[in-house]
DNA sequence: GATGAATGAGAATTCATTCAT
DNA sequence: TATGAATGAATTCTCATTCAT
């Protein structure tokens, strides 16, 4: 008998599709099944329910990227290479994956109620996690004199908050490559010339 | 006869107070009735529908930006402190509000169709517009020099996107002043240490 | 003081017109307020609601075909002749009010409870009158050997029942005279050919 | 896998009796699956909306009607037989279906703009299609000198609109063998006595 | 009497979830 | 397990009616 991929790996990522293109809410739990390729109540044998489902995509984004952090922390390099390295590596993650955006945003204001008190539970715990590691970083950077004596901790939620920027590209006019390049300067050096600031 | 406070800007408040705290799609016009004080059919004598009341909100705080810019470019002052003022008046504008957020987001991926249909005839010319004028100001500014060398448009959707970033503040141990204090920095001057950086 | 038209005549002539061109349901007490000029809230001190209004209507048209054939009925004329002339009346009758259509039907189906039971109570003894006063036109006939020996009940409905016939315009190919002219030759003589059938 | 008696047409069935109670407008669609006995949301599985379920019914009876006029168009009779056919078998289809009455009517006056506009595209072709096969019999029977002269599109449109008389039924003291012959004898020989008019 | 803003009951429709097969 | 037909709670929106002015 054919091993087909993982059932309920096929349906996150038809749910991740829909969540992207049209949202939590207006998602059909009937889109996701179509995407999915199964039927709507097969949907229910792999994930409670539809909330569930949107925080398990969440999640695995988190984890990901905490992963990827981890991975670079190990690094032996400077906290600027290090902060660098994870912007190269966002940039990249989400290129790979044009249909998709960030589920992740430092506040989840509007959000039902519901989704809000599974979002606490579930996600909070690792969205603290990922900018504590971030902000780690950037407080070895500041140590190291490389950054300069910022709140580390706003720092990496700024960074994080940076992430979804790298979507914007339904503007036309924009290149992805110059659009990396600018939020990349604004993060290290910001908008100032230095020269002139000197 | 007494006119009270007028109505229409009862609901809008109202209605806004709703949208911030459970987002579009959770919001019931029931819940936006109550908080206005109205009864729901009333609500419909203001508004042709739901969307319209949020379409209507967010129509009119890019307005305020806009008007806001507006203001600040007449000024004759660098492109440095025009932005820095931008920064404050934007910073100011929020604290006094918070229960308010940013309806506006440079993309606004997620949103029924319906609902997008609506917002590009009558929000996306606002936000282009808004947009614009902030890329002159950075476009002056790299002129004079007082700028880096990059891409005015990418810089002015990168600065309308930090707006929600003078929300974070349900995290409690994050204090305003810092908080603006640290985007400021971030936006001008980068995270990275200038002396570091020579 | 300028003595306007009669306020509730003028709402009736409105209510009608509306009730025509829309149906009873449909219709809306705005619209009715709007026709007539009046603003809504004035209908509520002519009438006691909606169903009200349309009562009224009926029950004067009813009053308006029972008078008539009133008057005819005491003309000493043969029972042909009486018919004829109802049959004349009502057609000038709605020729005169292209915009009008009959209210009037042998059964109303079709109409909420609520409706029913008024019109149970205020419209059928109306109704019943008309009938027989007809079915006494048609029994005279059959006396005088006039009319075939048939149900001088079920004529009467029968007749009755062929008056929105005479609206039968809005198809355009159809013009009024023609139109009469067959209604009344295939009820005073049928669709067959007397000569074939001799 | 029992299937149970065709939930389409249990629901058909159910509608049909619900609006013919109640009209089009005041039956509620929990009164049309109750009485189905399914749940409301079931409806809408099969039909689209309230007004579609009523379109489907009318164009059933049209068809109906256009059918079983084809069939009787075919059988080499006499005009005049098959006029006689055609009565006879609409009384008969009408008598077995005692809680049915007609929808169909030449001229929908007193529907809202929604269902006359559905109606214009799915029903009125059906019912033309109707008057145009009974004024081929008619127009035959003026030719064969069976029928008088007369117009036969008119004569076609009294003829169906002769169709909801066979309703007539609620007024207790008629009895459908009197009805039915009554308005035979009234559309082939017309209401006066032959031999008095010659 | 007249107005029309406000009300809120009521109806259509949608869609997450269940469950018989 | 898998299915998808069926369910009915929930929500938007309409409009007859009321009532303060």
């Amino acid at each position: 008998m054919y091993m087909e991929e993982n059932k309920e790996e096929k349906i996150l990522k038809a749910a991740e599709k829909v969540f992207l293109s049209k949202g939590f809410f207006p998602a059909r739990m009937q889109d996701i099944a179509e995407a999915a390729g199964v039927a709507k109540g097969t949907l229910y044998l792999y994930f409670k329910d539809k909330t569930s489902i949107y925080i398990h995509l969440i999640s695995h984004r988190l984890d990901d990227a905490i992963s990827m952090i981890g991975m670079i922390n190990k690094q032996k390099t400077s906290a600027t290479e290090k902060m660098a390295r994870f912007f190269d590596e966002i940039a990249r993650y989400f290129a790979q994956a044009k249909e998709t955006t960030s589920f992740v945003s430092i506040e989840n204001i509007n959000l039902s109620d519901e989704l809000m008190k599974k979002m606490k539970v579930q996600v909070k715990p690792k969205m603290f996690k990922l900018v504590d590691l971030i902000a780690q970083i950037v407080e070895s950077g500041i140590k190291s004199n490389e950054f300069k004596k910022i709140n580390p901790q706003i720092t990496a939620m700024y960074f994080v908050h940076l992430i979804p920027m790298f979507f914007i590209s339904r503007m036309q006019f924009i290149n992805a490559k110059d659009r990396n390049k600018t939020i990349k300067v604004l993060f290290f050096d910001g908008i100032k010339n230095e020269k002139e600031s000197k």
